[in-house]
DNA sequence: GTAGTTAAACTGACCGGTTAGTATAATTTT
DNA sequence: AAAATTATACTAACCGGTCAGTTTAACTAC
């Protein structure tokens, strides 16, 4: 094996740690885990995990940039490519809730972060959070110019967005969980299930946009 | 002294308590939260905590059940006392918006009870939840029989009145740390501030409403 | 009215388990 | 040989919870 392989191995042990803690940290938050759970669950001795990561905060630290430093680019990317602003919004809530999707830590992460005032968040994750922002401001009111959606407070839709996303995505172990649940509520959604991307864009543009076919 | 006076001031620590212990397990959740520190802060010493109230947990359920415990039964009855399904869904939101707005403590609170899977929910909270979901599935419902509503999936537009509201007010303390936000953002919804109950309001009705004026 | 009794409220000091993080020597990998 | 990993053991701090004992005031008996 070249160095560059040995490198690569190792490389393989912080990322096996990296995705058991993001688990971890996302069932438990920040002060419910343990750092002896993840070495644990990662197959690794804590001995290995310090000397691969660093404390806990650097851990911790990494995991928030890796699970929501990235969702961003993506997002203002995608909404560049569209060009209408209705196609535009639809691009940004498709890439919200394809990036829960691929990572379902993403909604007690972030919810938790957001509960906690974001003390732990990383200067240059805020910085994406107002870049994302920026963007749906953008959308918004390049359609209310264009007279196609009505005035609104894009920081509220922001979060009428996310909120949706998030906390229907995050409440379904929840409800998985309380067997004793009326069938109606249980099963009400299982038709639109891993998909709510277009039940929300629908939503949304409804209303947002000021006329309607 | 009499006696009265003597259970007064006893009960008089327990609330002092509870009040404390709300704010700090709003503020650093569950496992975050120290006995110690509630002690401190409610001036009050570590063992009378315990004389007065139990151990964590159990201070911990108290909590839960005085923050979002009461308000499940407001809503339930303000929606019943509203009678086109409109109003019923206006009775709603302003419900949920107003008791956010009377304790700042819910957002924080509830976003990472969901965020850990409610694991800590008292059996009798979930089914004040329920209760909640079925009296919207209910107005939702007969909209869309009467032709006023679209079809929608109950559960999703329930999540997105709680999220926008949750997610709104919980991440303004965030804004407001953040000194170096762009003004364009920071200042953007000042106008609306303490009342976003209308603004959700408006936008679900639209969003939900089969014709408009 | 005052000495004695009881019960509730409260306190300071402490205990025991837990957990982040370290030290070290040995072993494996490359 | 050097880097990575492991097993084991350890420390120091922290934190939930307890306990023996004190204060306070209301009640009782004389």
């Amino acid at each position: 094996m070249t160095s560059n392989q040995r490198k690569e191995n190792s490389s393989k042990t912080a990322e096996k740690i990296l995705a058991v803690a993001r688990k971890v940290f996302a069932e438990h938050g920040y002060n419910g885990t343990h750092m002896d759970e993840i070495a644990t669950r990662a197959n690794v001795n804590k001995a290995t995990l310090y000397y691969q990561i660093g404390d806990k905060d650097t851990l911790y630290a990494n995991v928030i940039h890796q699970v929501i430093g990235n969702v961003a680019q993506d997002i203002v990317r995608a909404v560049a490519e569209a060009r209408t602003p209705e196609e535009k919004l639809k691009a940004y809530i498709a890439c919200i809730a394809q990036a829960v999707d691929k990572n379902p830590e993403i909604p007690p992460i972030m919810m938790r972060e957001i509960a906690s005032g974001g003390v732990n968040l990383p200067r240059l994750v805020v910085e994406d959070f107002v870049s994302v922002i920026a963007t749906l401001m953008g959308s918004l009111e390049e359609g209310t110019k264009k007279g196609i959606f009505i005035e609104t407070i894009p920081f509220l839709i922001h979060m009428m967005i996310l909120g949706s996303i998030l906390l229907y995505k995050g409440s379904l172990p929840i409800k998985d969980r309380q067997t004793w649940l009326p069938a109606s509520i249980r099963n009400k959604d299982k038709k639109i299930k891993g998909n709510i991307a277009n039940e929300v864009a629908k939503l949304i543009l409804r209303a947002v946009k000021k006329s309607r076919v």
